[in-house]
DNA sequence: GATCAGCTATAGCGATATTGTATAGCTCCA
DNA sequence: TGGAGCTATACAATATCGCTATAGCTGATC
């Protein structure tokens, strides 16, 4: 099998004729013939059915005419990636997010990738730092945010944010930007929490017991939406980060306020895995996911301490 | 570029050594260090870094090695296809599932690829028909199980199930299996059910219509697992497909009840794009799909009435 | 039905590309 | 310091590819 019979199967696809696509390769007709027909003797497989005027794919020659193109666009990403262009990107990646991330970074996400490189096939992929995790290293995502993972199994992280959390309550709760709450005055309310197997939930103990206190944990979810409807339902306070309530709070749907004494943090970086190069795909969507937080963290949407260069710095 | 050259770039890669790789492919040294010569020429840019005792890859010749091995991969794929091989699959696969239906499908279907093609990189998305409909025509995902969407637009849908729906309450409710419910005696009753937007709703929607009453939804959650959590912390009975409750009845957490008067099912259907041929790997993946919905069917987990030939019938 | 246009397939030959042999030159290890 | 192990290049030999010529088939037109 040579890439010039591959080629050749590709435009005599689209055509439907040896001597056009001879015409337009710029080759004579019997060239292309024998290219064919040798790529057909190796497979020991039919790929097309010829009839008086002209040739058209058979179905095994439309399965395997589409793996010939998707040979053509590595090809092409080695020519890109030798040069160092920006040509508009093609294949797929897979980019996850842990749930109260993937919302806000979702849609910029995607405009970028859709401004610069409508080509690609994005997955976004919305799961819990242990999934996040598993996904990276057996390769079915290429990157992924994540709450600082306890071991870093061969992946290159990238330092993100730290994000603040802030207690929610519904819009009568008294709860205000401008009125931080000790961490103390939480004993005896009833708090609502993802379970204890959350990243999240782990934070706000610690912050507990360095407060001295005990929570009342009355409910779990695991799922932020269910927390926030709760919540808005009476059904106790919780503890979020901003971005997931920014919208319920502008509409007045819920309240938050800032915790301190302790002020609870999580860490968010930008992970790849360690024993693979990073393409030209994850390296911009690795790059975009940064401009993103950085620009949402200067407007004032999503508080926190940035952690990493910009591109711009 | 050659194939030739790309294959002796990986083999060289892969043993630091020109002449080791000349001796691996059987071949002179002094071709192989031609053809790494004409690369690096044709590409402009030094793919190895020479040394003493041999040569080892630059971090851009890692970059272009990770597409060269995609070529390759490709290759694979194209002999494979060729001769109809049922040899292990590689490359990637996007399979979409409403929320309803990915856990009780998603644990035999990773079973399943995990046994017969363990290098596959699988690509499990949860998401409503609407979102799979869009990323099905975007190339995103190759292959979705639907509800039977409104609009079959360039989809080849292979019909599966028609599923029944049931009511669902607390363990106390009375409720069970042996006794059907009328529709009509859900009036009055307080129901927990997704969202106007949701599917499920509109068909709970019609029944009521048809029963000549009105629901009292008073609560809306789009989430089954919230729908769940209400209805065993007697917030109201909800109407949902079995399997996801399957456990919990099990587990005497809830109680399920068929409803008659009318019955209402959802037409499951597997859906392929129309304008790209069926690769091996989403044929394997479809065919599990139908073999797993047969087998739950047939064990009485999943109450419905199949709708397409299994491949041992 | 005959003829012609449009197409694919094969044979043979020449040109071009690739591989093998020989060997130079470099680095590293004992 | 000498030898082993390696890469790189020149040149000859070999293999492959493209071109020309042409046979044979199908389908459209008259």
């Amino acid at each position: 099998m040579e890439l010039s019979q591959l080629r050749t199967l590709i435009h005599v696809a689209e055509l439907g004729s040896l001597s056009k696509a001879a015409e337009r390769l710029g080759v004579a007709q019997p060239a292309l013939s024998r290219q064919i027909r040798m790529l057909e003797e190796e497979l020991a497989v039919r790929l097309f059915a010829r009839h008086g005027r002209g040739m058209i794919l058979t179905d095994k020659g439309r399965e395997i005419l589409e793996h010939a193109t998707r040979v053509m666009v590595e090809l092409e990403e080695i020519r890109a990636a030798a040069a160092d262009l920006d040509t508009p990107l093609r294949g797929r990646i897979g980019i996850g997010f842990p749930p109260t991330v993937a919302d806000i970074i979702s849609v910029p996400l995607v405009a970028a990738f859709g401004k610069a490189h409508p080509q690609v096939e994005l997955r976004l992929v919305g799961a819990y730092t242990g999934y996040l995790l598993d996904w990276l290293h057996r390769g079915e995502i290429d990157l992924a945010v994540l709450y600082d993972p306890h071991s870093a199994r061969s992946l290159r992280s990238q330092p993100l944010l730290l994000e603040n959390l802030f207690l929610i309550g519904p819009p009568d709760s008294g709860l205000s930007g401008t009125h931080a709450i000790p961490f103390k005055d939480l004993e005896g309310r009833r708090i609502l929490l993802p379970s204890t197997r959350h990243g999240l939930r782990t934070i706000v103990e610690q912050c507990a017991t360095e407060a001295g206190i005990t929570l009342n944990v009355a409910v779990e979810a695991d799922s932020y939406a269910t927390l926030k409807d709760l919540v808005r339902h009476g059904h106790g306070w919780t503890i979020l980060p901003l971005p997931p309530i920014h919208d319920d709070i502008a509409a007045n749907r819920l309240a938050a306020a800032p915790l301190i004494d302790p002020v609870p943090v999580r860490r968010l970086v930008l992970s790849y895995p360690a024993d693979r190069p990073v393409l030209r795909l994850a390296r911009f969507a690795g790059d975009t996911i940064a401009d993103i937080v950085t620009d949402h963290v200067e407007r004032g949407i999503w508080p926190g301490q940035l952690l990493h260069q910009t591109s711009s710095a």
